[in-house]
DNA sequence: ACCAATATAGGTCAACCGTCCTATATTTCA
DNA sequence: TGAAATATAGGACGGTTGACCTATATTGGT
């Protein structure tokens, strides 16, 4: 049951996940959801009830999507070392769309923050994600003195290489950044587990 | 002549420029402005005639802000590794308000990137500032190779900290990195100098 | 085939926003 | 002082937005 109306919500979220990604959630009128997947303000209202409704669908499909995409991390690297470089290549991997658009667990948070938006605490969640997943990949490694402050310090980085990348549209930067990122972890690494 | 008029204008541009900071620009209206200032709506148009005339003001504001206080800070530190201690410890002198509200530069750049706003290149001048003044303590201290690469670095690192010092409302993170971080200017400094 | 549940469309509404306009008030200076 | 310039107030506008409502259309089970 509900299966048509299932394949229109989810349609309805991956919309409105994209152009909360690509111009803001504020910026982002139902008119502009609903012609982006094609139907009506109406239907669309039928499918969700409140604009907070469908921000709250779109920041769980992507803590969900997030931790879905941790895993498979997980199955397709074994070492944890290789499974830190993917995480740190990973603005290298997206860096089109991060120089022209940021970081999307970023700059959701920076503008709920700004707006005061009770939610901000469930974008959260993005970032906690990906912090448990680093704490134990960091764990494994033998690090578990400041495992949570080398993950916290690892976001901060990703963080700051998106900011800058997309404020100046520079890839070169983002480039040169990871390089160094990764070059950092090695010491880290080395001088914690050694 | 306008000595009234021109002081009732930096009053509005002081109270957008807080305003901006606080709540971001889209979501500050005119109303909320000419508010602040307490002031009418058509007074506020009177000295501004569009919305994007008085981002453009407050830009350049802040632009000249950070530019006067650079200068004081080469007038407060002869030693360019005093001025660079001091640039580092910025978010820790401002914690309270970038925990709560995030960098002023960054979060201004974010929203106008997400807004495809014309005036991005405009708000970049305030990290352009920042960074040609740190490449200029950079070559004094000998880093003439790479300086520019390594104060891209600063600015970023300083982003990826308010960025998540925000999203968290989290001081002590924001203490730990601006400690990280002077260490790390030890490690630069120490390498490429000696 | 029929009826109830679900889904879709589109109109309406009040609120807000940036912008503009006009009517006063205040200041400036000849 | 009086006229011109400047400054201030507040109303009006067209457009957009989130939200709501009602009328159809489609679907699914019996």
């Amino acid at each position: 049951m509900g299966t048509k109306g299932e394949k229109l919500r989810q349609r309805i979220v991956a919309a409105a996940d994209e152009l909360f990604y690509r111009q803001g959630y504020e910026n982002t009128s139902f008119s502009d959801i609903a012609d982006a997947v094609g139907i009506s303000r109406g239907n669309f209202y039928y499918h969700f009830k409140s604009k907070d409704e469908i921000l709250n669908a779109v920041i769980n499909t992507r803590v969900s999507g997030i931790d879905k995409m941790l895993n498979e991390w997980n199955k397709e690297f074994t070492d944890p070392r290789q499974r830190l470089y993917h995480y740190i290549d990973m603005p290298l991997r997206n860096q089109e769309k991060i120089s022209l658009h940021g970081c999307p667990v970023g700059s959701l948070c920076t503008e709920l923050a700004k707006a005061s938006h009770s939610m901000l605490d469930d974008a959260n969640n993005m970032f906690i994600v990906f912090r448990t997943w680093l704490v134990a990949q960091l764990e494994l490694l033998g690090i578990d003195n400041n495992a949570e402050q080398v993950a916290m310090h690892l976001l901060a980085r990703g963080q700051g290489i998106a900011s800058v990348a997309n404020a100046f549209e520079d890839k070169e930067f983002l480039q040169q950044e990871v390089k160094q990122l990764k070059r950092w972890l090695d010491d880290e690494i080395f001088d914690s587990s050694h």
